[in-house]
DNA sequence: GCAACTCAATCGATCGTTTGATTCATTTGC
DNA sequence: GCAAATGAATCAAACGATCGATTGAGTTGC
């Protein structure tokens, strides 16, 4: 009758800094470390190798701890790949999201050039927020059971921005089917900048090279979803039914 | 040092139907039939849950047939993948692939209708080829080392013939990096029909309802790819370098 | 009757997890 | 100031469970 409550020792600790008033012990400087160590190669390992395939022996070895380890820092291997996944290594993807108060309308232009800008984003960072990408897009594909749905994610929240971008875009007041067909299109597109990176770099490595080719692919992404929502655009206007 | 080659008992036989002249014996029919259960079983649940996470047993109990059938059939539960894996329940989406003499000349729109139909055509068999395309796909975001590469499933040779229809459409020779950037991006719509459905039903379950559902996708993928052809083609004309 | 096929039982390996002892830094009692 | 006490963190070893695969006897269809 466990639950995942009664977390062995390290974990009992304030979760997030919060030092509870009394400060109970000083943590030793090792423990944050290993602890570190094992995040980053879980990371890597469940990013390259998916969590079934991902042993504990192996993130242990890679990380230099021993295996205990990770029972004593997240619970068990569940734990770890939680906690792996949920602090992003970069802001999720989100257009036209959670807002503050002032600049009320945006053109739809710059809030497309955040979503892509947010979705090449993490290619800037090396390997570690790739390697979180690819976790996020594995999740979607192959739910873990860990994370109830793809939503957790913060797909769900990026596509309702993009849709509320749109339907300023469009004057509409209710979004309707077509707006999040479009939406989901365009989100696709900034997907496919990491799903087919593999098949990109096989059959024109030209694509990913260079220190402009970022820069490149955020400006075409952004000139193929102007296209495609001007293409929304005339066929609303041709049957406005 | 047994490679595969000493497949036991039923593997020996004629792979696909050729029975070798002799004819050593008529098969059972019972044989068969557990043959394919397990086939199906292992469609439904490697697209589920992925190999490393579908378990032999698990397999076996969904076919209703005991474990070591597996073996006995496919050698070991790689070759039950690889079994699997092989057979398409549908033709592989190929856009101006491999064609017959006449006709040398597809217009664009055509070529592009014939790929998302290709994309389209599984989500029309029901569940089977939808777990067949999902299977597919698992393996480019996540090889699993029994399949050498992305380029194994088709993926590749699909890239290359959309390439080879744009290269016509624009009257170039050599395909530059900026065509197979397109031909990505387009792709990326047919992937992103797969991958986003369940998003899809989330957000906006009325994209996947009724009739009519899928020839509207085929038709709304289609104008969406039109659309960055032509921007494609606006930029080459502004900026010929 | 004989081969095709099925089945229960079991193998060794590996999995995730737990245990109990140990190391080390820090605090406490005096 | 210093040994005893405390708790965080590490470690090797082993646990029970499950994995894929095999065995050999049994059953069935031809």
């Amino acid at each position: 009758m466990e639950s995942a409550v009664d977390l062995p020792a390290a974990r009992a600790r304030a979760p997030a800094g919060g030092r509870s008033g009394t400060a109970p012990r000083p943590l030793r400087s090792d423990g944050e470390q290993s602890r570190l160590r094992l995040r980053e190669a879980a990371l890597e390992l469940f990013a390259r190798d998916g969590y079934a395939k991902t042993s504990t022996r192996a993130i242990a070895r890679s990380a230099g701890t021993n295996i205990a380890a990770i029972s004593y820092h997240f619970g068990d291997k569940a734990g770890l790949y939680r906690d792996v996944f949920a602090v992003p290594a970069v802001s999720a993807p989100v257009a036209g999201g959670p807002r503050a108060a002032p600049e009320p309308e945006p053109p739809l232009a710059q809030s497309l050039a955040q979503l892509f800008d947010a979705f090449i984003e993490p290619l800037r960072h090396g390997d570690r927020a790739r390697q979180c990408m690819r976790l996020h897009l594995r999740e979607v594909l192959e739910p873990s059971g860990l994370w109830e749905r793809a939503d957790a994610c913060g797909f769900e929240s990026q596509h309702r921005g993009l849709v509320a971008a749109l339907a300023r875009y469009f004057g509409t007041r209710r979004a309707d089917v077509e707006l999040h067909r479009l939406a989901l299109c365009i989100a696709g597109l900034g997907v496919q900048l990491h799903l087919g990176r593999d098949l990109a770099d096989a059959v024109a490595p030209g694509l990913n090279r260079g220190p402009k080719a970022l820069a490149l692919w955020q400006r075409r992404l952004l000139a193929y979803a102007l296209a495609m929502v001007e293409a929304e655009r005339l066929r609303r206007a041709g049957a406005p039914a």
